[in-house]
DNA sequence: TATAATAGTGAACGAAAGGTCACCTGTCAA
DNA sequence: TTGACAGGTGACCTTTCGTTCACTATTATA
């Protein structure tokens, strides 16, 4: 009771699948990690396959949970301005957030092999953002302050140059502070573009 | 003399380390795909990573060769139109061509482990594109076919969400027809957004 | 024709993998 | 107090991994 070692296994198992592929780590490691020896693992999961098919079921919960409904959408920024700080708030975080980055490690590298985890990379590098962000650019060519147009085309053209940047930030962690100056210059670039003077 | 087995074993190397990953892929398989056995292998490379090392190698060289120098930049589309066709050309090559399609799955799901993978994955994924587009734009603004801008700005404008939905090919085949159609979309979107009336 | 290199075979090896099991230990409910 | 059980250990099992090696068949060259 009172132990939280099936919950550790899964944070291990996210940071060791994230940095080593699935089929690159091992239980034993694993298990070290945590300072307990291997067999003690299937004490808690039955399997290799066990633990993966849970951590997933916990991603895509999580994903639910935090971006599944409506509910959740963040709030139209009633100023031009105010999605350029909408958006540099929302990247800096995904970009800096451990958990988040190795989420998506791990949504890269297991893509081709599993399915549920090719469904949710589709969610987390497309179609996810893509949303949120129609929903946002409506609401602001209500507002005015977005030019009329069709806010789902201009969500994918908002969303995937920055994803590409997010990625970047995975691959190479050091370019951090100029792929963040690039997505505020993009964001600026984008309202210059798409902006309603008035 | 006369054999070909050592290119052999790279291309029997590239559909497998595309599949299931560095990790993920043994020498026995890989030898029993090209109608020999295991130990067949190492006549022809001493390891494993040395595959794989001959492998990045030649990805590497094929791609200096193809995408390296300004030699090889395509023609500047001389209307606005040509930019669709020549994008729906390059999109359309790009998603179909199987050993491309296994090169961007193998820097996907290498290029956290390896620094080479790393580099040429960025090249891939965003900087190649963009250079290529910059000049692209850069002639067609020239020719007053696009409105004057930054031509390094528009090509990541562009070119970053196409890469997007090649990725999404990758990861979801089923969904290449609607996926190219969306690629058009985009591009006709985008001209009608930049594209200089005269 | 003799020779030497090349390409491939099959058995074997040690290391490492995932997984099982008997056993120990502390906790808590009956 | 006792007994069931959750959580952890270490030895062990089987399989598979990458790699080596003695050997054979083929082929090019001297």
């Amino acid at each position: 009771m009172a132990n939280d070692t099936k919950e550790r296994i899964l944070e291990a198992a996210l940071e060791m699948f994230s940095q080593n592929g699935y089929a690159g780590t091992n239980i034993r490691e694993l298990s070290a990690s945590l300072g307990l020896v291997k067999s003690g693992v299937y004490k808690h999961y039955e399997s290799k396959e066990a633990i993966w098919n849970a951590l997933l079921d916990e991603m895509i919960a999580y994903y639910g949970e935090h971006f599944g409904s409506s509910e959740h959408l963040p709030p139209v920024p009633d100023s031009q301005e105010g999605l350029v700080t909408m958006t540099m708030q929302m990247v800096n975080f995904t970009v800096h957030d451990e958990r988040i980055i190795m989420t998506r490690k791990v949504l890269t590298l297991e893509q081709f092999r599993d399915g549920r985890a090719r469904e949710l990379a589709t969610k987390h590098f497309l179609t996810g953002l893509t949303e949120i962000f129609t929903h946002i650019f409506a609401g602001m060519m209500d507002k005015g302050s977005l030019r009329r147009d069709d806010p789902a085309m201009l969500a994918f053209a908002y969303t995937t140059p920055i994803s590409a940047l997010i990625h970047l930030c995975d691959r190479e962690p050091d370019k951090k502070e100029e792929a963040m100056a690039q997505v505020e210059a993009f964001s600026r670039h984008f309202i210059r573009v798409y902006g309603q003077e008035d």
